[in-house]
DNA sequence: TGTCTGACAGATATTGAAATCTGTCAGCGG
DNA sequence: CCGCTGACAGATTTCAATATCTGTCAGACA
């Protein structure tokens, strides 16, 4: 068996992306998808039992992949606060810079992402176990004074909402935009710290 | 002339009201609006220069409307922190009063304010004035300490925008919901509060 | 034996012709 | 004179016929 021919759901995977760049979401079919593997639409379903899961499954991978830099930032050392406000900002930009570089692209995300619940519901957990990983160092430190902080977590990234949730997108070029985050972060940088006097 | 009949931009704003409530908003027309007026659409045309024009104005009513309550605790007197906690639960609980009375009300109310853009965006702007009015009146009684209570406004209204933007409203009604908006308000009242010791 | 194919049924999407709607305006009627 | 009507052109929507796609499976092929 040459290896390069065996069909395996990480070759699949790529072809899917593929075929999304190039014909879009809506466009995209299971058939497009084996046209491009050369293989009938039915080995596909060998591999992945419906449309819907093979979506499920890209949808993934982006959303790893995109994550990666900030588990890095959440794993790091130094002090809690600079952490924080550079994870926040990291998030933001990682979002923005896809809807900037490829606004397309990043539609077909969006659509993608909110037929995968499951797969974003993970995602977002993920997301507020890292920012309590940064608060819980910042306890530890004694930056922070927080009571509870897994819930507080919770709330600031309810509190980014606006600047991480795709439905925001179109906000974000704005010129006002960044003041606007630079204000939100220091708000809730200031609602964490301890109080100095 | 009997007042009855006569044409007013008020009577066809209620006749609008009604026939988005009876067709939806994929279906009502204008004609609809005029057969309920018994009036030819010729003549809503003599007070509405176009369909988007009307839309625009049901939507601000609407918003009008729902915006009152909260106009008057701004207006009203007594400790800011308890006042501005108040605020925002209640601009909560006037979008979810909506969306669970009427879900099917508050998608033609989604659909009409995304198209309104000017509309909802000085909906938007008077609503960070309200909380901008609290949060001066606390800088006033001395229980708030903020540098700049127009930034910070638009900050708390940021931060808020999970439990009050409609495109989050299929998340409103999940059991976790009101100890993740006791926990936000927490957050963004520690970060307007004065440090007491 | 196990992977892949290709034909198939039912579901979904596309298409173009017909129907309806929006927005205009000349003229009617009070 | 002034507000309203109703017919009209162009834009938009509907609808049903047609084409394509999804998901299955019996059998080919290595």
């Amino acid at each position: 068996m040459n290896e390069a021919v065996v069909l395996t759901p990480e070759r699949i995977l790529e072809a899917t992306e593929d075929v999304l760049r190039r014909f879009g979401l809506t466009k995209a079919t299971v058939v497009d998808v084996a046209r491009a593997l050369d293989v009938s639409h039915g080995s596909v379903y060998r591999h992945f039992p419906s449309k819907a899961s093979l979506r499920d499954a890209v949808a993934k991978r982006w959303l790893d992949r995109a994550n990666e830099p900030l588990c890095k930032l959440a794993a790091g050392s130094g002090p809690a606060p600079e952490r924080l406000e550079k994870w926040l900002r990291t998030a933001f930009n990682i979002k923005q810079k896809k809807v900037c570089d490829d606004p397309e692209m990043f539609a077909t995300y969006l659509a993608l992402a909110q037929g995968a619940r499951e797969v974003v519901e993970a995602y977002k957990d993920k997301q507020v176990d890292l920012i309590a990983k940064i608060l819980s160092d910042g306890v530890a430190q004694g930056e922070f004074e927080i009571d509870d902080v897994k819930t507080t977590a919770r709330a600031v990234f309810d509190a980014t909402v606006r600047y991480h949730h795709p439905a925001h997108a179109e906000e974000w070029a704005k010129p006002e935009c960044p003041s606007r985050i630079d204000a939100l972060i220091a708000l809730l940088l200031r609602g964490v710290r301890v109080c100095k006097h």
